[in-house]
DNA sequence: TAGATTGTTAATCGATTAACAATC
DNA sequence: TAGATTGTTAATCGATTAACAATC
């Protein structure tokens, strides 16, 4: 009975990636880029691991998800790793970023110099302040929160950062959606209710903090 | 044989409490104080959970760590229950924190709102420039980076977020390590080596967007 | 060749979810 | 009482680590 019912079961879409694997791939990519610039011209699972607090193991196979890049008994040579790793994530090409809210932290957001090398580039900034609207900060040009869905078309925008007070963000959200923006970084202390096929990540700098606290209070004071 | 030898294993210190369960209680605290602002009364695991896409039985499973809050039948009274996080992750008193670095992403941390009502006040930044030193930045003393250790010491701060080019941070962090800090918050994009004693949560923007960059790389085009 | 290191499978470990008696 | 909801145990699921044959 049933010898050609379901001889393996449908792979769904495609063996998910973990969050956690994605996160680390970063951690890779910054890491090798830094033994570039030593002078690294391979580095191992080992190194790799050892630099970031990861076991040996867990490097290849975060890697292992994604391909085979190494070489055995030699290592994984850096450029192409970096090169890889990149593919992997999409930043091997450069991606313009919206920016929502041009208040203290937008206007640092506006001013960092991390973004760039990494394939980021703040193309447009929004702001509901008619007075912030117009000018052009640190080269990047501002406009009315109303011409978002404009902009972010004809920019071909895909990114988006909220940096708008709390009470605001949901809103800004749904408006970027609707833009057809595709994923969002979220500076603004509350959750937000995603839309679909809209990525998320929240970024939420009194959180990062007491993560702090609780570690203090509650391991054993110093030796 | 042996009735004596170990009836029970040692407890080990205190079983360790994941890195996971302490995030989410932040995420807890925060959605709870917006009910409370919203007028809930009470809430329970479900509508918790519900509000930041997490199962009831997770909810419930994170605070049993802790000891227990709620009321069978009735559910959590939300401002017993936002005492109760506040005293485990230690932001039931305020913390003075140290900020090193005054560049666009200082100087936006000096200035950002969300801290104060969380339980953190930058107490003192520090810059090596001597053109940024001595003044006051939105009411926050400026201080020289070499006395670090002196101004740490007098203000009993135990927190500090590091806001300093990539090449100084790793110094920087011995600096705050040697000074006596406990907890550091690190925004340059390096991995900084540890010290004995000290945490240490880093925020790397590009980071965070790679994150991004990845899922619209990698997921079904928008339906 | 001997030494190093990969990619991958199997074993272990830990975290999440489901289920349910106890309680209000 | 009936309905709701907790705290907790057991079952499930997923992620990390260890081990090792294959390879350079």
């Amino acid at each position: 009975m049933g010898e050609i019912s379901n001889p393996k079961p449908i792979p769904p879409a495609e063996a998910a990636v973990p969050k956690a694997v994605v996160s680390r791939l970063s951690l890779y990519l910054r890491e090798l880029q830094h033994l570039v610039r030593d002078g690294y011209e391979t580095t191992s699972s080992t190194q790799l691991g050892s630099l970031l607090g990861f076991t040996d193991a867990q490097v290849r196979k975060d890697l292992a998800y994604f391909g085979q890049f190494g070489y055995p008994g030699i290592g994984y040579r850096c450029s192409e790793l970096i090169n890889a790793v990149k593919g992997i994530l999409g930043t091997d090409r450069c991606w313009p970023v919206a920016l929502v809210g041009l208040g203290n932290l937008g206007r640092a957001l506006l001013g960092y110099k991390g973004f760039e090398t990494q394939g980021f580039r703040i193309a447009a900034a929004f702001d509901v302040d008619p007075a912030k609207v117009g000018t052009a900060i640190e080269g990047v040009p501002t406009y009315a929160l109303d011409d978002l869905a404009e902009v972010v078309a004809v920019k071909k925008i895909k990114l988006a950062m909220i940096a708008v007070p709390a009470p605001a963000a949901q809103d800004v959200a749904d408006r970027l959606a609707a833009a057809g923006i595709d994923g969002i970084m979220n500076f603004a202390p509350v959750t937000i209710t995603p839309h679909d096929g809209v990525s998320m990540v929240g970024v939420d700098l009194a959180i990062e903090l007491e993560q702090l606290t609780f570690n203090v209070v509650n391991h054993q004071p110093k030796p």
